[in-house]
DNA sequence: GCTTAAGCGAGACGGTACGTCCGGTCTTACC
DNA sequence: GGTAAGACCGGACGTACCGTCTCGCTTAAGC
């Protein structure tokens, strides 16, 4: 979890040609194993190593920390678990079923469930505590898993302000923000229980206001 | 940054009545100071201990961890700043000119101005990362910092709700987190710039709702 | 067996008052077997640290280097045979029997045997070599183990100049050499076998030359 | 510098027919080269490797330990060393006068020159070491680098001995190295500076005898 | 002249050890 | 008994090389 240091002296990269694919899902597989079971901290580069049948140098010479294996190790993740879904290996989109309220419930509720899975908890906790202290790491997180998610949001807004379901003065991308930040925030904050009431009560509130009409 | 961990074996406590409080405040100091410089990452209770002028045993004897010290001279640099501001070192409120739209801008605008406080970025980044992986001392970090802030817009909503501003049927502690959790969620992931015009559109688009009317 | 290289920024030495005895032994003694057992270039710090059961930072604070360690640990095993040997822990001599050539057989022949010797064979072959190729290690090993036995020949040499049995022209500093070098030879190169007959040889022709008389 | 360990499983020997002759050449000046620059112990195979613009696996093909490629790129030196000499490629000889402590003394200065340049020093101290501490290694830097030589003084003191000037009863073998062990040691543990007079000194001391006629 | 098999440069790989850094405990001397 | 100092055991760090193992490529020999 180092903040961004002064960068390598870059060297020469290597022949990612020739890279060992077993190797590289072996190593996918005990970080994400090790996370899970030792936590974040605990999980060591030379414990991945180890436990991947992996020299140490094979890790240094792909990734540059302990949360960069662990973000591609999770977005890999991901891809899996999208590929075993949907076959087609391709893009999610908000339902619209005409009801905007029940459609961002349905949203909402699953990304509960999601956030609670305890095989997905302990390594985006740490992955986004990770990019909460590492702009760079942050960076490499909110764009390759976090921006692709929230855009769904914008596309289903912004047909809910073509059928009249928005207001057009509203921008969705500030919109999104109001649903989707008060989940994240008693999820990574702890501060009161994060449940599918809770997500409810948020799409409620935001969509109706808190003044009276 | 530690995972919780199976609990101490507890040991006798120090007695506080003999402690050094020389020695407390140049820990807070060269922890505060070692944060802000280096990152909090690459601060080691080592290196608090030897800037401070303090043996390694009387952090140890004191603090369960480098997390720990940094809470608290986190805390402690707060409340010096109360301090300063308002010589009652007393209870800070949310502003009531009995308009809450306007009332609510000023406080998210300074809440914004606060996050973006280079003397306080990096002690409060590392802490809330900190807390998001180690559960103990997240929720000592939301007891004590974040929940008695929280409080006040609980108080003013109320007020707010009697003055016929906020529906009736409106839950505060919920309403609050449209409006704060917007906020950190930028500040926290960098995903969109954090301004004075953000906080203004959270509070219009929390208050109004998105729906039309 | 580093070649000397540029010399460590001093750093700042370590407190030898506050030293733990119990770990120096232990090193000592690891440091011996594992030489003995599995020989010096497979001798590792850290292997030498487990055996000792001691950090490896303990050894690195002491010692600049593995062969220091065992070049340290030789000479307390010398010194510790020699107060097993003679309690008054004191100093050898050559024998003075005023039969000169005797003398000498005797003292080379026990050089003979204790080169031979296995216990003490692995490791001086690997200090010697080490100082062969590091030229600050050789001379410490010069210096502390090797000079204190040839000054002994010095002394013996003077006496027998005295009683008549050595030429006056003689420099007993180098007269030595032809006496000991030969058989430091064999045994370091293993030319032919390092035998007792063969330091009686080299007493015969070094005091009555190769030269008919 | 490997202690001998268990031998390799053999595998098949390469076809040295078609070896590259380019790449021996290449791999003989960088190992100099770097033992010259650097020492033998910083000197690395990768590093020979790299100089020579040559793959690892080049090398370990044909030699079986750094040692083995310095040893033949050492003889291989004093073969363009002696064709550049003599051009006959051929046998050297002690000279013969028909005085032998001048001839004598004429060679072991030579060695002694020898043993001083520079260009030699380094990889001759690393590969005396290295067997020192190798018996395998050891036995072949002996029978191919040291033997020849000594076994030159073998025939030039039969000669003496045959014209009488060395006694009968002498082992040319045993004598011999009262000759040159000396020198080797001062070279070898830099007791003592090893200058061309402390050579004409073990000539004389030798032939003479230390007791007095 | 075309195949084929070996040597070759290159370098990724599983490992081992390096020398450093720091965590957390323990000891010593001082106050 | 708290404190400054710092030695201690332990263990992870990131690096350097080891010796093995593919990869294409060149280059001869044998067909």
């Amino acid at each position: 979890m180092a903040e961004t240091r002064n960068p390598k002296p870059a060297a020469k990269a290597p022949d990612s040609t020739r890279r060992s694919e077993r190797s590289r899902r072996a190593i996918y597989e005990a970080a994400l194993s090790l996370v899970g079971e030792v936590g974040y901290t605990r999980t060591t580069i030379e414990g991945i190593a180890a436990r991947a049948g992996v020299g140490k140098q094979t890790i240094y010479r792909w990734w540059p920390s302990k949360a960069a294996v662990l973000l591609e190790a999770f977005l890999d993740l991901g891809e899996q678990a999208a590929e075993a879904a949907g076959a087609e290996g391709g893009e999610y989109e908000i339902p619209d079923t005409g009801d905007l309220a029940a459609d961002l419930k349905t949203v909402l509720r699953a990304t509960v469930d999601e956030l609670l899975d305890p095989k997905y908890e302990a390594p985006s906790r740490a992955l986004t505590a990770a990019g909460i202290v590492d702009p760079a790491l942050g960076a490499e997180f909110v764009e390759k898993l976090l921006e692709p998610s929230l855009q769904l949001y914008v596309n289903r807004l912004r047909a809910a302000q073509e059928a009249g379901d928005v207001r057009t003065g509203i921008d969705p991308r500030i919109a999104l923000e109001l649903l989707v930040a008060p989940l994240a925030h008693r999820w990574l904050l702890r501060t009161l229980p994060l449940t599918h009431e809770y997500a409810d009560a948020v799409v409620d509130y935001a969509l109706g206001g808190l003044a009276p009409r």
